[in-house]
DNA sequence: AGCACGCCGACT
DNA sequence: GTCGGCGTGCTC
């Protein structure tokens, strides 16, 4: 073999192409000089039918099957940036094959753009300014002003530290049992242990990175902290994402998409309300961040710490069978707190006016006389979920979806909150001329408006995804709930995680009954959760400050419903041992593995036929076929989407026909846009 | 998925 | 006579 001939590189490409692409790469440049041969995992500049685009170096062949005349020229590699290693490649490859998508479609999109871009002059920039903070004096991780744990806390970050090799480990503790404290005590013994050990955290949503920020550069100071989420700018993105993959961070934290950062010498995984939703991708490559956790943990053979209140069934099954271990925290670690006291409201016995019963507007009145706070949770944001005509009946619908458009009184318009149709609130009805149009039911802004007409003397205040949409106000709307300035907070889901409000001693969920009777046999684990977790907003102040235990109200229509009283007793345990049951019995994840197929079209029966022929195409006895059927939603920006669940005992088998059964639907070359996502969580 | 090439309707 | 509709075919 000559050192003259070129070799061929195989590149993965971003591209639903399940394939790779066979590149030259010639040994010698122009002016003669002898090159190095790049090494896998490089980025390289390459041609791809008209454009120029980003790929990776997945192997260095000196032969390929390609004929020479479809064969191109690499463009440039990247030979500043350290290749990608075996192992993160690793793990694409997992989850390439776990949710049947090509490899490139895995690899590229966790990537930052400017990684990517055709000029390297944001790259250049981001690595001289990288190597000037590894330059700062590098600090030993020792952890500053530690708190005292209890004896719970303390055994978890034991068990955590002093494990061998790969021990997957639940966290189960109330708000306010101190998890966060075992979380960076045993961060800080892991970091101590070598200089170049990274602990990677994650947390489900943006606006708990600030606070937990906080936590650790007060923790370990000087110690690097990179933070991985969808809200950092190009460049930042680019300097944390590098400083992890060099090394020089030690400490990541992050939302679902920081699973997929590289990282060297990774120690130790830690997911907190690892239960939440969040934590699953719904778009693109559906990966559980939670579920990858676990196997990047199992890859490197490291402890992973898996945190919650409520934990997922799925989590709470694997220690019921050994496969987790489980660490608890029975109590609240701040002394003398205690857990709130939960009250049930029967809607059917106390009618509200204006979605509020009179023992609550009672509660917050009282609250309001010892200048405390209350947050009152309703997850339907907007003035009112519909706008409707007595006269004619006529109610305002979203003409692209299957939806009602929701009535926001601040900017007069009615707005679907599925495909983004706006238009104004009409002064008549369409279809009769009255114009006596009624708003139907209570989103957050009526809510906020029907308070302060109620306590013109207190500050009402709402946290929703329309009050913070501009970046950086979501942060400063919480910070003036913790300082004090606000006597009512009215907020969605937004309002119930993680956040500490030391005042807060009221806290009432208006109206969750509708997830009682979802469709989705998930609907009430989540309910549970979202409670539990909203109701632990409140009460984590002492009682010795002379303050009486925080209460939680629930207003429902059905108030011997086994949730609430799950609820009202704090009883997780219970609560996980029944739909444990239920779901054994019904035959449902995670007794089962499911895949979801999803079709849409522009009209219903297309997509219902292409799954029909899905479902008739391939029989295979370890798997059950359903039948196709509408989305809940089936409508939605003129497409109307169908799915076909399917279902397996066996995981294994269950991969083994997706896997198949793409190969088959691919080659049909259908026009309706289809895919399949495995472990669905909305079904 | 992009993007080009290619063959039929309403415009300067 | 051209701009542009989206059908189908390809991407190392």
């Amino acid at each position: 073999m000559s050192l003259l001939a070129p070799v061929f590189l195989r590149v993965a490409i971003d591209t639903p192409l399940d394939s790779f692409f066979d590149y030259r790469f010639s040994l010698r440049d122009e002016a003669g000089a002898l090159l190095p041969v790049p090494v896998v995992g490089s980025l390289v500049l390459i041609p791809f039918g008209s454009q120029q685009i980003t790929g990776i170096v997945l192997q260095i062949l000196q032969e390929t099957t390609v004929p020479a005349e479809k064969i191109r020229d690499v463009l440039a590699v990247r030979p500043q940036l350290p290749p990608l290693g075996e192992e993160w490649l690793a793990l694409a490859r997992f989850a390439a094959e776990y949710y049947q998508r090509p490899l490139g479609e895995v690899v590229l999109p966790s990537l930052p753009k400017n990684l990517k871009a055709i000029k390297t002059v944001a790259l250049d920039r981001a690595l001289k300014k990288l190597s000037k903070l590894t330059a700062a004096p590098a600090s030993a991780p020792v952890a500053q002003q530690e708190a005292s744990l209890n004896a719970e806390q303390a055994a978890a970050v034991a068990a955590v530290t002093e494990g061998q090799g790969f021990v997957p480990r639940l966290l189960f503790g109330v708000t306010g049992s101190g998890k966060t404290e075992v979380y960076l005590q045993a961060a800080a013994r892991i970091l101590a242990q070598s200089a170049t050990a990274q602990v990677l955290i994650l947390v489900p949503e943006i606006n708990l990175t600030p606070q937990f920020e906080t936590h650790i550069r007060h923790r370990f100071p000087g110690l690097m902290l990179a933070t991985l989420h969808s809200g950092l700018a190009e460049g930042e993105r680019l300097l944390h994402w590098l400083s992890a993959h060099t090394g020089a961070a030690r400490i990541i934290l992050g939302t679902r998409l920081a699973i997929f950062a590289s990282l060297p010498d990774l120690q130790l995984l830690i997911v907190d309300e690892e239960h939440d939703p969040s934590y699953k991708q719904q778009e693109g490559l559906r990966y559980s961040a939670r579920d990858l956790a676990v196997w990047r943990a199992r890859q490197r053979q490291i402890p992973v710490l898996l945190g919650s209140a409520t934990p997922s069934l799925e989590s709470w099954h694997a220690v019921q069978h050994g496969r987790y271990q489980l660490s608890e925290l029975s109590q609240r670690a701040v002394q003398d707190a205690v857990l709130p006291i939960v009250k049930i409201i029967n809607l059917e016995k106390e009618k509200p006016s204006e979605g509020l019963s009179q023992r609550l507007i009672a509660a917050i009145r009282l609250r309001l006389e010892k200048g405390e706070q209350s947050l009152l949770f309703l997850n339907r944001r907007g003035y009112a979920p519909v706008l409707s005509c007595d006269a004619c009946g006529w109610i305002s619908q979203c003409t692209r979806c299957t939806a009602n458009l929701v009535m926001h009184k601040g900017d007069h318009r009615l707005r679907c909150h599925h495909c983004g149709l706006e238009q104004r609130i009409p002064r008549a009805c369409p279809t009769c001329g009255n114009i006596d149009l009624q708003p139907l039911g209570r989103g957050t802004q009526r809510l906020e408006e029907t308070l302060a007409a109620m306590f013109p003397e207190a500050r009402v205040f709402r946290i929703d995804a329309d009050s913070t949409r501009l970046k950086g106000s979501a942060a400063a709307a919480f910070e003036r709930v913790h300082e004090g300035e606000v006597d009512i907070l009215i907020g969605t889901q937004m309002v119930a995680k993680g956040h500490d409000f030391q005042r807060l001693t009221l806290v009432a969920a208006l109206n969750p009954d509708a997830a009682l009777f979802s469709q989705d046999y998930r609907a009430s684990e989540r309910l549970f959760a979202q409670l539990m977790q909203v109701a632990g907003r409140a009460g984590r102040r002492a009682q010795a400050e002379g303050g009486n235990a925080s209460e939680v109200y629930v207003q429902t229509r059905y108030p011997d419903h086994p949730l609430y009283h799950a609820l009202m007793a704090h009883n997780y345990r219970h609560f996980a041992a029944d739909m444990l049951a239920e779901r054994e019995q019904a035959q449902l994840p995670p007794y089962m593995y499911q895949a979801l197929l999803r079709a849409e079209a522009r009209e219903l029966q297309t997509a219902l036929d292409f799954l029909q022929q899905a479902a008739a195409c391939m029989p295979h006895p370890m798997i059950t076929i359903n039948d196709p059927i509408p989305m809940t939603m089936t409508r939605v920006a003129n497409r109307d989407r169908a799915q076909l669940l399917i279902e397996s005992a066996s995981r294994p088998a269950l991969q083994a026909f997706a896997r198949l059964w793409i190969t088959e639907l691919r080659s049909w070359k259908s026009r309706v846009k289809w895919s399949l996502e495995i472990d669905p969580v909305d079904i």
